[in-house]
DNA sequence: TCTGGGGTCCTAGGACCC
DNA sequence: TCTGGGGTCCTAGGACCC
């Protein structure tokens, strides 16, 4: 039998909300809630994250911001301020790679670091990772969770099983017990319809799931995602933890002040997005194939309109008159009022090094 | 109670090519 | 009258994640 790998998953606790206590520390000890304001006036809008003061008294994520100031007048509600994240988030990185053989970062706040070829047991893995809680704490001022498991779902599963500030080990042996009693909606790739369906199978923990014949899953969730519940809820998953560089798409969408269908109003949020989807692209010196106008009507729906180019681009006429054209086209089949729009391109490609017969 | 914004991955049908 | 099979790309939509 092979050595079993040793992968970290690491969460940095409450991150939005925690960067603003960092950066403000009399907000320590009071609610805090993160918010995204839909730019229609008043508190419209949703809630991007809070502290835990806050999660105590109801207001989680994804919620309307008016239910939030309801649940919790008292707290201290601001504004998402993403270049402050991000470069948090940065820094957080550095110091991960500093620990591991291969960082995987997931998102602005998580990452999963393969630390196989840096520890030869549990034991010192566990040592690794309380020192790399030290580090963030002391370095950046921050605290995080972290999952230590054989594999990247467990891991996963592990950094959620203590919060904050936690540290969750799993032995391979372990793996089963560990999974057994938890919820089904504990497992990554389960959401609300999924969980759902279950639940109507009269599924409802990670054991039960476990017990399920893989035929029976199959049929009903179709032979991927079947075979893949029927594994997951084993605690086994083989995928490899790989820094991904090149991102596969970049996007921007934006809430319209009024519900419209008129496609000059909409023609001004396009121009605007355009150009913010170009600096991106710009700043990463990516050229782009497609291009993909999306649209999301007042009902909450989600419809695209996307055109591949037959060469590629890197110019901003080209977004914007594509978009433009695409969101003509889509008010031509559609009669219904847009809540929100975006403007998004995707098959991205590196601008420089492409491969040329010069590099062999 | 009234709902943001940034992504990833998968499916399925049709076009097109060999 | 009966008429293959496989691969790849494109479009649209859906589920999920933070």
């Amino acid at each position: 039998m092979p050595n079993p790998r040793i992968i970290l998953h690491v969460d940095m606790d409450y991150f939005f909300a925690q960067c603003e206590e960092r950066e403000h520390p009399e907000l320590k000890g009071k609610p805090v809630v993160i918010c995204v304001y839909s730019g229609r006036g008043g508190d419209s809008g949703a809630v991007s994250t809070s502290n835990y003061e806050a999660r105590r008294l109801g207001v989680k994520a994804g919620i309307p911001i008016s239910r939030a100031k309801k649940l919790a007048p008292e707290a201290v509600f601001l504004s998402v301020k993403m270049e402050l994240y991000r470069s948090i988030s940065d820094e957080v990185m550095e110091t991960l790679r500093g620990y591991c053989d291969v960082l995987e970062k997931e998102s602005v706040d998580e990452a999963f670091c393969e630390i196989t070829g840096k520890v030869s047991d549990l034991e010192e893995a566990k040592l690794l990772a309380v020192k790399i809680k030290e580090e963030i704490k002391q370095k950046i001022g921050l605290t995080c969770s972290i999952g230590v498991a054989p594999n990247k779902l467990v891991a996963k599963i592990a950094s959620d099983f203590q919060k904050p500030d936690g540290l969750t080990l799993v032995n391979p042996e372990e793996v089963t017990q560990f999974m057994a009693p938890l919820k089904i909606a504990d497992l990554t790739g389960v959401g609300k319809k999924t969980g759902e369906r279950l639940n109507e199978l009269g599924v409802k923990t990670i054991g039960e799931l476990s017990e399920m014949p893989a035929e029976e899953l199959i049929r009903e969730f179709g032979k991927a995602k079947g075979a893949w519940l029927k594994q997951a809820s084993q605690g086994m998953d083989y995928s490899e933890v790989e820094e991904r560089e090149g991102t596969e798409q970049i996007g921007r969408i934006t809430t319209l002040k009024q519900d419209t269908g008129e496609l000059n109003t909409i023609r001004t949020a396009i121009n605007q997005l355009s150009e913010d989807v170009y600096r991106k692209l710009e700043a990463r010196k990516l050229g782009f194939k497609s291009i993909t106008f999306v649209a999301i009507s007042t009902d909450f729906k989600i419809r695209t309109k996307t055109h591949t180019l037959s060469a590629p681009a890197k110019d901003l006429e080209t977004i914007r008159n594509t978009g433009f054209e695409l969101a003509r086209a889509f008010l031509a089949e559609h009669l219904v009022l847009l809540r929100r729009v975006g403007v998004r391109v995707s098959n991205l490609i590196e601008e420089k090094g492409q491969k040329t017969l010069g590099e062999f």
